[in-house]
RNA sequence: GCUGACGUAGCUCAGCUGGUAGAGCAACGCCUUGGUAAGGCGUAGGUCACGGGUUCAAAUCCCGUCGUCAGCUCCA
């Protein structure tokens, strides 16, 4: 009889050749119900495997991710599934979970409006109340082409084409389909989903191929899942920055000028208090800041290998019979900084930080609001030191990332990317510099991902994500090692105790990356709803009736003169209605004054979001609300 | 760049199978001076993205261009 471990290291003796699912049903009902497939010794079967051997078994359920992969990756044949009795001419390519669902890429010659995947969703429906069996079989690579060429499906000929090893089929009711498996028990288990829409995608990602279409959908267990993925799914749209931005004016595109935002007076000040912020701590931490040339000759591209690598993407003008280009980086023009002198080993480290407006041209297909731009404003740095720095310096480097992202209640994750196979330089010196980021990130006590070969060809890095208010993850920050690109191309360095020269290490960082994207990252995760040190309007004045608009002004006044960004609501509206649209501007204060508060010298408080907070002298409304400004609060 | 969808007033959108445009909000004016999320009445506002074509007639049909969006692809 097989000894089965389970995850609380209690020991299950079964009988041989016990299906997984009976195991779980020996555990408890629930389980039962909810597993989804079994691990078994870290590899995942089918609930219906049978226990053969002794073994470490898992059940996985909805909540683990691997479950959730079975669950969508099922939800995925379903749809096709559907898809092949609505559409029998339909072809299939491959039929993945994603990370937020699935999708399956078909060939059918009729595009897919919004009703047929109405339609489509019907019928999965139907199909899971049928609840089917998912039937898994071994066959060989023969029989597996015969079958698919029989259901005339060339795409997955294709792909059997170019398997080893055992190939699978599962069959769920008169659907059969090529898969690796593992799925769930039954298509009654796939309950609740939602398809989400269409796009093109090529067959394998290669553009020379044709031409598939790709259904995205969602499934969950549970009712209340779907609901509150899809209002996820709404109050993403709700903050979206295109529409805040519009909203709440602070910044438009324009046919004009594609991928490149126009920033007007409300979002300039978000941008310039960024910058003044980001400024102040570079300047506590002994950055230096230098402005590079944006217009710069081909010379340098050519030196710095851009011209051969990342030409397409660089904005290039011919200016009196020479080969101008935008700069699309900082880091080669601050190598010209550096090199302006003589460089001493106790100059280092020298930290060059420079907000560079970057001209990148992205293809059009790319583009997206503040996410993707032509034109970014990039908070740089590069830090020349010598190797016995590297360790602090990415130490400095992190925390001040810490901070940074704390500040906005962004969680912070580090992934470190180690060598890849391209690299340029000497092995000795890459192990060295994993070896530091490893430590700097040890340090610090950082828990980290690795991301395999996934380093710039010049050296390691850390990437730093944040987790927004709505549990979506941004690349923003990243640090990187660089020993070749820019010391061995542009030949630096200095002299060490010993009067020889040394290269420098260069490390290239960024905190925000771009402030465009940041912005727009910015008012999504708060919902438009800055804090009030950022927020350009930090306080509106609104009197309840024209009497008392002289005691308004001089609120204003008084707010003004300690640099609160107030306005003043006089219009002939009601209090209601301007509350409301204050509201909807969420804007962090507004002060109501009447009779009462013009008598004691007071403002009566309206925190955005929160409501009616009762009268307060003036001035202790000032004290509170520049301390909140001072300390960013 | 590729595929698809879309482009009508500042915004959100209507406008069926062709007969030269409509609503709500916003704006402006008047009335109303109102204590915590929309007071009333009225006025103005559009070369229907742009350029061609078909037609007696085009926002509507066809072609092209530009742009936006969803993906794909790319990303030193």
């Amino acid at each position: 009889m097989p000894k089965v471990k389970l995850p609380n290291n209690s020991l299950l003796d079964v009988p041989q050749s016990t299906p997984a699912i009976e195991v779980a049903r020996k555990i408890s009902r629930s389980l039962a119900e909810d597993a989804l497939v079994v691990k078994i010794d870290g590899k995942l079967f089918d609930l219906s495997t049978p226990i053969t051997n002794d073994c470490a078994i898992e059940f996985l359920t909805f909540d683990d991710p691997q479950g959730k992969e079975v669950y969508w990756h099922s939800s995925s044949h379903l749809m096709a599934h559907a898809i092949q009795l609505l559409f029998p001419e339909a072809k299939f390519g491959v039929g993945p979970a994603i990370e937020e669902g699935f999708y399956y890429d078909i060939d059918i010659n009729k595009t897919l409006t919004p009703a047929d995947l109405e339609a489509i969703e019907k019928k999965m429906h139907e199909i899971s109340e049928g609840d089917q069996p998912f039937v898994r079989k071994v066959v060989t690579k023969d029989d597996a082409l015969k079958f698919f060429k029989e259901k005339s499906d060339p795409y997955k000929v294709e792909i059997i084409g170019g398997l080893d090893g055992t190939i699978t089929i599962y069959g769920e009711g008169e659907f059969t389909d090529l898969c690796r498996g593992p799925h769930v028990p039954s298509a009654g288990r796939l309950k609740y989903f939602k398809l989400l829409g269409t796009s093109g995608a090529y067959w394998r990602g290669d553009s020379k191929n044709k031409m598939l279409q790709r259904v995205y959908g969602v499934s969950f267990p549970k009712k209340k899942m779907l609901e509150d993925h899809l209002k996820m799914l709404e109050e993403a749209k709700k903050r979206d920055h295109r529409r805040l931005g519009r909203e709440l004016d602070l910044f438009m595109f324009h046919d004009v000028a594609p991928g490149a935002p126009f920033w007007l007076p409300k979002g300039m000040i978000i941008f310039r208090e960024l910058e003044k912020f980001i400024r102040e701590e570079l300047d506590k931490r002994n950055y230096l800041e230098i402005s590079t040339p944006m217009l710069v000759k081909k010379d340098l591209w050519e030196q710095s290998g851009h011209w051969g690598h990342y030409k397409e993407n660089m904005f290039v003008l011919n200016v009196d019979e020479e080969i101008y280009s935008l700069k699309p980086m900082n880091c080669p023009e601050s190598t010209y900084a550096f090199k302006h002198k003589t460089r001493s080993y106790r100059d280092l480290p020298l930290r060059y930080s420079e907000i560079g407006r970057l001209h990148r041209n992205e293809i059009s297909g790319a583009l997206g609001g503040m996410f993707r731009v032509r034109q970014i404003t990039m908070d740089d740095a590069h830090i020349y030191c010598r190797p016995d720095q590297i360790l602090s310096e990415i130490d400095n480097i992190i925390a001040l990332v810490k901070y940074v992202y704390g500040l906005f209640n962004f969680e912070v994750s580090f992934k470190l990317s180690t060598k890849p196979d391209d690299a340029m330089g000497d092995p000795r010196l890459w192990e060295q510099a994993e070896e530091s980021l490893r430590q700097a990130l040890a340090n610090n006590a950082i828990k980290y991902g690795v991301k395999e070969k996934d380093g710039a060809f010049y050296g390691p890095k850390i990437d730093i994500q944040i987790k927004d208010a709505i549990g979506r993850e941004w690349q923003v920050a990243t640090i990187q090692l660089d020993y070749v690109m820019l010391p061995e191309q542009f030949d630096l360095s200095y002299i060490d105790a010993e009067g020889k020269p040394q290269r420098p290490v260069i490390i290239h960082r960024a905190i925000f990356g771009s402030f465009e994207r940041f912005v727009g990252i910015l008012t999504e995760h708060l919902a438009g709803a800055f804090p009030t040190w950022l927020a350009p309007v930090q306080a509106a004045v609104i009197p309840i009736t024209d009497d008392y608009r002289d005691y308004a002004k001089s609120v204003v006044t008084a707010l003004k003169e300690q640099r609160v960004r107030v306005e003043l609501d006089d219009r002939n509206e009601k209090v209601g209605y301007k509350i409301r649209e204050w509201e909807t501007k969420k804007v962090p204060y507004m002060l109501i004054v009447g009779q009462k508060e013009a008598e004691s010298g007071a403002v009566s408080v309206r925190k955005h979001h929160e409501g009616d907070k009762g009268a307060t002298p003036l001035a202790d409304f000032v004290d509170s609300i520049k301390r909140e400004i001072v300390e960013k609060i």
